[in-house]
DNA sequence: ATGAAAGCGCTAACAG
DNA sequence: CTGTTAGCGCTTTCAT
């Protein structure tokens, strides 16, 4: 109630103005209103000052806070397209943690391009982020070390760098793979095509190289003609290359593809050659996607928490801004497979 | 190449950097690298300085000239759920205006919950956001005005306010809905349902007034049995009302969903009472989201054009920060009708 | 435990 | 046209 009285058309309440209405220096003000220092202030003053600061619904300039102590409580991230459900599901698991913490996030699509990567992180430097969440990662880490310069605080999610060399939490993308090859053995497949995902990401190095181990372990040596490479994780790529498959004439019952996005394009692709999925192909998606249940058929995929992957990166950024030393951390989160409509025994299943 | 020498390891070269080597005031400098001023020097000066700010690899700390003008560059984005597709594809239309025109958003999650809106403008001021465009406005406004106090420049996308007191820009709703009765009509439907959004929201308003004006028009008294109100936009509650609308017993051959989600909870409620769309019953949704083609069956959807959306709405709002006493303008963008599986004539259809 | 003073990097009067 | 002088709101030595 006392308070209305302050809340008049803006808030240009300074710490000044705190101060004087408790009778004390801006500097003790300061030192009451921070938690950091406030054991150097006597518990009386703090006490009064607080109190003072609430009826005057004084809030902290953080713009001031930030030219002094060159920290903006500001995360750069950055994400290939928010328009893939997959990020902006991830993204609000950053939110939250963030804003729990008292850290906002400054988001940027890059669309997996390096140019307009590089001129993002160096936005967000100039506008002071006191660390990056990135999910553009190629796996070649120096991009954006060169960008961010060494010193700058940078989090993987989704992706990884090859020698771990960045902290990064991503789903264990090999042991998702050896789920999808599973389910599809298991189903009676045996002539299984891969169509990858861009091999210079770590997601579709990963899955690649799973693919290919559990093909190996469970005795099916892949065909290399039934492997194909998208140069990125887009419907239409998936699309393009699951033609390129078909054309070959290669015989094959079951597709893994690089990513949800990819399945779809095998869809697309499968339907041009009156193919019908799962009836005559299996598809296997990756990701989970929002509304891949809907889809038609509904997409069987592997599962990738992504929003607590979300979250758990912006935890470990906040761990590592807590202590920067500490050598990097990666956390890997389970996949489950999901099997839905699109996946079913061949025709005719070959006996083991 | 001469920049080379300066790129080490952090930019914390400053303004007076610049000045001392282009053996000029930092005043002079200031105003020779700031687009608005440079008018104020000479040209000899504004080259050299420019020239020499470049090769040290000069940036303008954003923070301190916000702290000194009271400006951030920065724009409030609040949205409800960045998850829904069509609040992504926004987003990335005003991130692309915003960019080009050297404004970061800062973007926040709403949940279309009013205390964490109001929160949410609270902080954003803080943060001294030049101004806010936002998604989750309710018809009232006030709401809005009391947050971010009368004197804050604020935008509307995709929603508006009633009295039009708040710049907008927005789908025509109403022209919208007219389509999708057109369309349900014109297959031979005269048992139409409308399931709505909530109508505090201008969208589910909006889409409802739509809907009766146009049914009335076409010579078909609205069944009250055959309207209900969910009360968010999701497929939850589009179910939800589903099942209540087949609960009453009351005959219908179509429905016009409030969106897509609450349209693919139609689906949903129709499947578990055996009903099938659209042998039994179409359904046309509203938004055409991404993938809508892709649901099982297709989904005939109005389609309002999310990116154009978001663009328009950061070049209104550029242009309400470049002249704030210009009466609020409202842009209204059409929407189209796009017939895809989830409509067809009804089973036995009713002779006009 | 508190006050004084300086300064983060930049811009905006005001002189000259 | 350019230099001088302040000062945005806050934090942080350094004294006291």
């Amino acid at each position: 109630m006392s308070s209305m009285r302050a809340e008049r058309s803006d808030s240009p309440v300074t710490l000044r103005d705190v101060a004087r209405a408790a009778g004390v220096h801006p500097a003790t003000a300061s030192r009451a209103l921070n938690p950091e220092t406030r054991s150097l202030v006597s518990e009386a003053t703090a006490q009064r000052v607080q109190e003072v600061a609430r009826e005057l619904g004084y809030h902290p300039n953080p713009i001031a806070r930030g030219l002094k102590t060159n920290r903006s409580h500001t995360i750069g991230v950055l994400v290939p397209d928010l328009m893939n459900p997959l990020f902006a599901a991830i993204v609000r698991g950053i939110e939250a943690v963030l804003d729990e913490a008292g850290y906002t996030p400054l988001i940027t699509n890059t669309d997996n391009d390096p140019e307009r990567e590089r001129i993002d992180f160096k936005a967000m430097r100039m506008r002071q982020v006191d660390g990056f969440i990135t999910a553009t990662a190629h796996r070649d880490h120096r991009l954006i070390t060169e960008s961010v310069g060494p010193d700058a605080t940078v989090v993987l999610v989704n992706r990884r760098v090859d020698d771990n060399a960045l902290p990064a939490v991503s789903a264990d993308d090999v042991a998702g793979a050896r789920l999808a090859v599973e389910h599809l053995a298991a189903l009676g497949h045996r002539r299984i095509a891969h169509l990858a995902g861009p091999l210079d990401l770590s997601t579709g190095h990963q899955r690649h190289e799973g693919f290919m181990t559990t093909m190996r372990a469970l005795g099916l040596e892949p065909d290399p003609d039934l492997i194909a490479i998208g140069d990125n994780f887009t419907e239409a790529s998936g699309a393009r290359i699951c033609r390129e498959l078909i054309g070959r004439k290669a015989e094959f019952t079951a597709i893994v593809a690089g990513n949800d996005l990819m399945a779809l394009g095998c869809y697309d692709a499968l339907a041009e050659h009156g193919l019908v999925c799962p009836d005559d192909v299996s598809v296997v998606g990756f990701n989970d996607m929002p509304f891949a249940a809907r889809f038609n058929p509904p997409l069987t995929t592997v599962r990738i928490p992504h929003y607590e992957m979300g979250s758990k990166s912006a935890e470990l950024l906040l761990e590592v801004l807590q202590d920067p030393d500490a050598p990097p951390r990666q956390v890997l989160l389970q996949s489950e497979l999901v099997a839905r409509g699109s996946s079913a025994p061949p025709r005719s299943p070959v006996p083991a």
